[in-house]
DNA sequence: GCACAAGAATGACACGCCGTCAATTTCTAT
DNA sequence: ATAGAAATTGACGGCGTGTCATTCTTGTGC
């Protein structure tokens, strides 16, 4: 009977159900850009698809969630990014400003008129997102590698992970506040400044 | 009649006015500490106060309302310590040293049981209240200050600046969920990490 | 003192959104 | 073909909001 072994879009119960669930998505998408995620309602959203109120509540609990949901599928997008980053740079100075340029980028796709609003309701990062929780602790993690590797300088790999992430959301909003965004000044100011700022430190032999 | 030629507090009237918003403001303080912004309810800040649910529209337009005025009775507080410390720094290291520790200063005191909920759902500086915005504007102005006078490095004062307010930002949470929180510490790796980052920099004559 | 106008307080009410649930439809397996 | 499981539907109860006609309070002119 099963085709495909471990492949996943077997009858056409699994299939409508991911089919709802992502056309859920598409609208809330859209609905968050348009009326931002204060006025928009549940029933905003559910209008966007073909569905009945009563449905959204089979696939999440709440408009908070679908928000969550979203902002989820961009840490995860993300994540892999910044693992090969990591992975592919060369020294700790080309894997800071590959994280800074793809982060830059990752947000000015997600500012698009369908993407989420990135406004001063809502904070970039949120760490009570599993998801972003996960891009932290890989931020805090390259971070402590570089230090006990001597590539960074013995400082406070908690504090520089947040230092980092706070760098990178505030000037980040501060480069899409400009037209056009230059991706990679901003990076290269946000990579200068904790590079500066970690010269001189004492470092693991 | 009136004693003092340019008091406030004239007749019954104003009086109370001005009792009524207070009380209004303190309950909601409280509230909006112990339910959390979220679940909190127009009707829970009322029934902390002897007035009725509608005599609150006579003073706030709605829930967001009352925090914004929190909030920029905050940054209200804070901004003449910030040019306190602008004015009686020896240097521009002083200065970011004793701006830091101001900040972070705060946001302990305002951490406290009946302070405002400082959690990952409210950012802690929001940039659409104007106080805010007051003192994002003041922050820049002594870093362009210091860059024109040679203290700082010639570089993007409008980065640098949001670059000081996101490490202040998500240091100081960080800081705020260790116990207990060391202030100074917080305070001398966020000032350590800007004045190395800019050594070395270009600056002016 | 008194009466009267302006201002503020009150709380009942209409509205809109939320989340639930019994009834109904759609799918799957035998 | 049919029974049973699963998903969908939309009407409904509950709740919070913001308004507004009414009532109460304050200030003013006589």
């Amino acid at each position: 009977m099963n085709e495909t072994a471990f492949a996943e879009p077997t009858g056409k119960r699994e299939r409508t159900k991911v089919a709802n669930r992502q056309a859920i998505l598409v609208a809330a998408r859209r609905v968050f850009a348009q009326l931002g995620y204060e006025a928009a309602t549940v029933r905003d959203i559910i209008r966007g698809t073909d569905l009945a109120s009563g449905t959204f509540y089979n696939y999440f609990r709440s408009k908070e969630e679908v928000f969550e949901a979203l902002a989820d599928d961009g840490a995860r997008r993300f994540r892999p990014i910044l693992r090969h980053a990591r992975e592919h740079a060369s020294s700790f100075d080309d894997y800071l400003l590959s994280a800074f340029v793809a982060y830059f980028r990752f947000i000015v796709e997600d500012h698009q008129p369908d993407g989420l609003p990135i406004d001063q309701r809502r904070p970039h990062v949120r760490m009570d997102i599993p998801e972003m929780m996960a891009v932290y602790q890989e931020v805090r993690q390259s971070l402590e590698d570089a230090i006990a590797h001597g590539d960074a300088p013995r400082v406070d790999a908690d504090y520089l992970a947040c230092a980092c992430i706070g760098i990178a959301q505030e000037v980040g909003s501060a480069m899409l506040r400009r037209s056009p965004p230059d991706i990679d000044a901003a990076a290269n100011f946000a990579t200068g400044l904790i590079l500066k700022g970690l010269e001189g430190a004492p470092r693991q032999g």
